[in-house]
DNA sequence: TGTACATCAGTGAACGCGCGTTCACTGATGTAC
DNA sequence: TGTACATCAGTGAACGCGCGTTCACTGATGTAC
């Protein structure tokens, strides 16, 4: 049985002013991020499915993009700038290096729980390849350099024993936050414990943080 | 461009003998398996592949599966198995339980990598809801109560220092593996260090594992 | 020992579907002279 | 101030493809009598 793949066909979109072609590209990667979401996998994202919801033909997401690959690597990058944000809020005001290295990695993993299709998206295999091709991955490479600063803030504040290279500390760090959300989607039927209280330890432990007591 | 599909069609595969009709099922999972391996991906697995390889008529494979969703999650049982006698063999003749931990705990990984798509079809979202309906997910939760065990004897022989439930500590355990692993094969460009160094140092900290000096 | 029948282990043609991709076309808006 | 032309921002019909799924059929092998 094929997928129903509802008719949901928008109003016929109106044409864009002269000048403001760069329009429909970003009608077009909202569409993409709205269908990830609702079906759940790349396997969804088909251009004919993406130019029914906005409401074009199929033949005008050429106008912007190459393939569906393309347009889903584009779409990945305003997932990364969500993610980064979100980090970025839970970041803010705390002045404790090893409290807000903590709030960062809760921050990730609650984006992921939150978003668990585009997440998915950013680091499955699907679409790895390409965006490993992308220049330097950049949006990515960016989020990591954060992460290993506030690795490093713990060392030199005194608030880690974890002594060694941050950026290895902070691989680390990353793959305990991605094993615990990507397994906890993986298998959401497994007793998992909390989340929070599961991240806090990995992180404890991989950095040696010495944490005030509860305040 | 659709993909171009190799007319790979075996040649005719000479008919079972009477109440031999099982042997049908096995090769259709094997080429089910291979056909993973070879394309990278759950999309890459259609009814009619899977016949052109067997040497079958595409409608024979519903002798055996009713759709190619069942067959993908039979396709895993297999794997599940390898990947629990890849962790024995690696255990096997190791007394000091630190270092059985460790062991199992690098051959998980070395298995992952070697078996990127399998791997990622058994951890993977695409399949995680047909797995879970399975009766009690029981080839991965048997492989898991081993880690437990594996866990808890370094705690009663104190080789760890971690105190605290084991099925626990299990759990961070395994996320971890499952995070350098699934972050490796996603992100193969960024610099990782030596992935079993990686693994010592994270499940030596989550355990606590009082380790001998080099031998 | 013969033969009718049931079962097993499949086959093969046909269908309708959604998809990516091609190709030539359109109609509004700006620009040069 | 007109007007010819270029460009922008798309459209729409058509194609061939591989796919899942249906349906009726087949031919060898065993079994009951």
């Amino acid at each position: 049985m094929p997928a129903a793949n509802e008719a949901t066909t928008a109003p016929r979109r109106p044409r864009s002013r002269r000048g403001d072609g760069g329009r429909l590209r970003e009608e077009i990667i909202e569409a993409a991020r709205e269908i990830l979401a609702e079906t759940g996998s790349l396997e969804g994202l088909t251009l004919r499915g993406v130019a029914r919801r906005v409401g074009i033909a199929a033949t005008s997401i050429y106008l912007h993009f190459p393939d569906t690959e393309h347009l889903a690597v584009a779409a990945t990058a305003q997932t990364f700038a969500d993610l980064t944000a979100a980090a970025e809020t839970a970041a803010a005001g705390i002045s404790d290096p090893a409290e807000e290295l903590l709030a960062r990695c809760r921050a990730y993993c609650h984006f992921a729980l939150e978003h668990p299709v585009h997440y998915r998206v950013m680091f499955g295999l699907d679409l790895a390849p390409s965006l490993a091709a992308n220049p330097g991955d950049t949006p990515g490479r960016r989020a990591f350099q954060v992460l290993v600063r506030a690795v490093q803030a713990c060392q030199t504040a005194g608030a880690a024993t974890a002594t060694g290279d941050p950026f290895r500390l902070a691989s680390l760090v990353w793959a305990a936050e991605h094993g615990l959300v990507s397994l906890r989607l993986a298998r959401p039927q497994f007793p998992w414990s909390d989340l929070d209280g599961l991240v806090d330890e990995a992180v404890t432990k991989i950095m040696g943080l010495q944490r005030k007591p509860a305040q």
